[in-house]
DNA sequence: TAAAACCGCTACGGCTATCATAGCAATATT
DNA sequence: AATATTGCTATGATAGCCGTAGCGGTTTTA
């Protein structure tokens, strides 16, 4: 069982766990954004939908992000299905605005 | 020598490789968020100075992240040392505000 | 009521990424 | 000529991730 970045405990880069540090190392794991981002851009979906939303994702690896994240307070499971909480959501307002840098990102390499 | 994640290219969780997985796969990697906030944070860094400000970052790993950074046009190197690209202050627009959210996360958490 | 499908996972073995530490060749400074 | 600083690279250990298989439990279907 890995550890939990959480603000307050140490972290990547930072011992006595600064927020942003938190953040980041809880963010800069393998596939935690891009389940936040599929999360909150397709709604609720089950453990296996969200599988089937990130095409490659293992179910350990989900699951190991969706400790993290539900440690974190940024995602919850009612009876239904996994859902970004409020907290989740208003990240997920910060990532977004990334799509469409991304697409000039895409742009501009291009050349 | 790791596979550099950029738009059009196959990349975790798109097979073509759409700008937005590109870049959550780009930044998903251990260091990369945290090596871009330090760069424009601190501004204008060497090397080991940015080994220094990062406080527990391994060389190659460094050395990994900025090759991939440079790679996506994010960084640069003029001689006297690494820096954020325009593109890569501007990504970091969408970053800084998460510096702020994650202070009121930690608030959060305490409860 | 029995079968089929779906639920959230967990176990496994193999590979890759990251780690801390040491050190090297080249240049700049003293 | 010696020292310090530059950007790295080498190494060997550990932790993380990958794909596949499958388990025990609930819900839906025939």
């Amino acid at each position: 069982m890995t550890k939990i970045p959480l603000p307050g405990t140490p972290v990547r880069g930072s011992k006595s766990g600064s927020p942003i540090m938190a953040l980041l190392d809880l963010l800069g794991r393998r596939w935690a954004m891009g389940v936040l981002w599929t999360l909150c851009d397709g709604g609720v979906a089950t453990f296996r939908q969200l599988q089937e939303r990130c095409e490659t994702i293992s179910p350990s690896v989900l699951n190991a992000r969706l400790k993290e994240l539900r440690a974190a307070g940024l995602v919850d499971h009612n009876g239904k299905g996994y859902v970004a909480t409020d907290l989740g959501q208003e990240l997920y307002t910060h990532l977004e605005p990334m799509g469409d840098w991304a697409k000039k990102w895409a742009l501009t390499l291009k050349d």
